[in-house]
DNA sequence: TTGCTATACCTAGCGCCACTAGGTATATTG
DNA sequence: CAATATACCTAGTGGCGCTAGGTATAGCAA
């Protein structure tokens, strides 16, 4: 279980991350992050929804509808320009303080 | 300048970190995570001082106070057991979502 | 037919927490 | 005798995860 301050934090960073690997919609999201990370974050619907609407107000990502086979709607969402600009530097600020915990802790720190 | 969020999310963490390093006070704390960030972590003392307070509250630090040879008083804090025990366990959280992270920005995830 | 589950979207209200913007007090320095 | 650094505090505001609801379609089983 992930706490919320925790879970805040890397919402934005997350989802830009997937949509930087290619279009995706929400409810696949959810699933893409439990699976990325082995089981650990399970993101809520009311938890991405407005985080995928701040962040199509903040313009980093646009949405489209797509109709399925089956005549399901989805609401798919692509990185525009700024927001792989601000993937970059949600990723510097993360690593920032990561190399900081991470000295502290007593453990090499991550440059990654 | 870090996002209040990732601030958020690694205020705790930090403070525990310092502390099991040994017993110190506010003012100090917020020195510390700037030398230890190289100056990308600046926090003020109205962000600090609520975490200490809460902590204090969670009975995962103690303070005491003590007055140095001028006279000046200062509230030192000290990692209880429960305390250290909530210092691993915030860090394996924290690691376990840098690895998702760093596996989606396709650099190699830190298992430190 | 009638549920039940999975998919797929949405939002109002609550509570937590960083931050702003103040306040108090002492020691040092110009 | 001000200005700065040290050292503590807190009320109010706004952002955001989360709970707890809602809507709707598809597929499957009783």
């Amino acid at each position: 279980m992930i706490p919320k301050e925790l879970a805040a934090a890397s919402s934005r960073p997350l989802v830009l991350a997937i949509l930087a690997k290619g279009d995706d919609y929400g409810y696949s999201i959810i699933q893409r992050v439990k699976e990325a990370s082995g089981g650990q974050i399970e993101w809520s619907e009311g938890m991405l929804y407005p985080v995928l609407h701040r962040l199509e107000k903040e313009e980093l990502i646009r949405s489209f509808w797509k109709q399925t086979d089956n005549g399901r709607r989805r609401k798919y969402y692509r990185l525009s320009a700024s927001g792989k600009r601000s993937l970059t530097v949600h990723r510097d600020q993360w690593n920032s303080v990561h190399k900081t915990l991470s000295q502290l802790w007593g453990t090499e720190p991550c440059f990654s």
